[in-house]
DNA sequence: TATGAATGAGGATTCATTCAT
DNA sequence: AATGAATGAATCCTCATTCAT
């Protein structure tokens, strides 16, 4: 019987439920939401299918978490960023960087996010999920635009496309990082920006 | 014994087949190919459910014929680009260009192929999955560091990184592009091209 | 386009229904009545399988025709055993040396017979099924309970047992028996009264 | 990472996987194994059709575990029986007599053995039928080839034409015989035996 | 006579979920 | 907190059958 790190007394256990939602985003992110039965997350998770439902209403109610505590963290870090007010430049930077940073911490939850956001925004219970995604929008474009108009960014290009360009250049990278890899988050995060920024090609 | 085996799944007209293809398709890359039912293809084919057995062996052979399909008439464009044997600064131009129209054709395909690949490249069935991948980053990887040797792409930045960048950049468009659009293939490509290469800020 | 053997100008031909019920017989006997798919037979019979629609009205029309057509032989064979009349011994001898020749005839029909009698002899379409088996019952059990009236056959058995043992180890021989064999009917015939009849024990 | 995964197919409770093997034995015995369906299974014992499925992994594994039970039980009576090293006679006497009581106590397996026998023994799954029906032959075939020599049995006959006689009528009882009825399964050997070695005709 | 395409009912199986213990 | 057993709805797929050509 193994973790009972916990002392013995404890009720409903929130702490029980993070580990259990660690394992459901691990699983939900390698073979997809739909695919994954509620039964493989309880293997993995040492427990019976229908125990499961001590700690969790439903299957969809773990994504529901899973997601929420991600964008919620998400939130906090931009904010942050953007109470500081920066350059556009600098504000492109630093909201990269965070994003980076999230992916190093919840990359399971980004992973899900980037595969089932599009079908998801529809239900009325993930409707905070278009209203992140408009206001995610909202801020880059906006960024974006202020760059332009400042002559920091290039005027030649569709600011739209740049958008979806750079917005897909980040999350992406979930569907391959690997926290505790070879490059830190904060060193990919200065490359992206040294080629988003500056182009691969010599000048 | 009078008795013309014939080969099982290539009677039934070829046209039709396609047709039901390009719904199937439709159909995966808006819900996924889990959350898509079979039912679900059939009603918007305008026939019964098990009609479409009389086409298919499988819901799984649907999805096994589009994505072939695609990657056949990918890597004809791109043999042609190859062959073509130009610097590498033009290959990647080729190589991308033909990614745009390749999305534009078979939008529906690429997207199922992003959403699907990873699990699916684990069956037996789609190893070929596996195997166009590697070619895949063989052409495009080879051609950066060409590019690097030549001293036309910049020396600086990791070679893979950047290989990933550029890969998720073309590939995640379909998520979002809609052929006939604002913007023509040819056009998204120009910008995009502009973008990797030159960067996106002002020299 | 084989099989064009008969005169091009004939109407729904009785010829072909034969041949298409030969094959037909085959299959159930090979695979049973129920694993067989009507689309089995019509490869097996070199056409599709909506085609045997044309010539016979259900699968199960097929069977049916199948066990009738054996069944009205078999009992034309018996028939013409019990007219002449002879004594209990030779009866039996005569009835197992006709029902191997019919095994020779209607090997296939015979096992269908075996495996699907009890079944379908439940359905009103076969009742004719029940009617075979129970004159079956009453000319054996008959012929026997007269031979040993007689003291031909031994008074120490029980009869009923004797004539499930006598009917089985007949028939099931269809299970095994291949037409052409080693043996021809008429020599498992004596084979099989010899044992029956004296035992397989030395005196 | 506590994962400790539990062999799928053995935990659910033996007694109630031995209660429901029961009534599908019976089911399958009656109707055949193709003409059965998992619903009727489950009707007849009492709960849903997807109930079945928390204690098997298919309508095939459950006529594999009844299979493989009878044949279990059937190899260790043999065995003891073989062990005993006794004359031809006496072994034939004892293994028809340990066969009845099989019959008695395993009639539905013995009856759906019969009847998927051969179809069966083709598949992967089932090929220990194959093996053991080769086993069966090669020790009853010796039994009796042991008596031909030891002029115990008639030189007379086909060996292998008795050796089927002799199996099929013992197991075709299966599809007549029912437990608790006139005959113990003792007395039905002694008929048997009595028939088979020492005929039906009075000396 | 036969084909090609479809129907529609039914069958095995899966799975989220429930609940008494 | 967790188990064991079950539910019931939904899913993929099969197959006998139909029918216009």
């Amino acid at each position: 019987m193994p973790n009972t790190k916990k002392t013995q007394a404890s009720a409903p256990s929130p702490e029980r439920r993070r580990e259990l939602l660690a394992v459901a985003a691990e699983v939900f992110a390698a073979q997809g939401y739909d695919a994954t039965t509620v039964r493989r997350i309880a293997d993995e998770a040492g427990l019976l299918a229908g125990s499961l439902y001590y700690h969790f209403d439903s299957k969809e109610s773990m994504l529901d978490e899973i997601l929420a505590t991600f964008l919620d963290e998400l939130w906090q870090g931009y904010d942050t960023v953007l109470d500081a007010a920066l350059g556009p430049r600098e504000t492109i930077e630093a909201l990269v960087t965070e994003s980076f940073r999230e992916i190093d911490r919840h990359r399971a939850a980004v992973a899900i996010y980037q595969r089932e956001n599009r079908r998801l925004a529809e239900l009325p219970r993930f409707r905070y999920l278009a209203e992140s995604q408009s206001r995610f929008e909202h801020v880059w474009l906006g960024t974006l635009e202020r760059g332009v108009a400042e002559r920091v960014f290039r005027a030649d290009l569709d600011v739209r496309l740049t958008y979806r360009f750079v917005r897909d250049t980040v999350w992406v990278a979930a569907s391959w990082y690997r926290p505790g890899g070879r490059h830190s988050p904060e060193e990919i995060a200065r490359q992206y920006l040294s080629m988003v920024l500056d182009g691969i090609a010599v000048r």
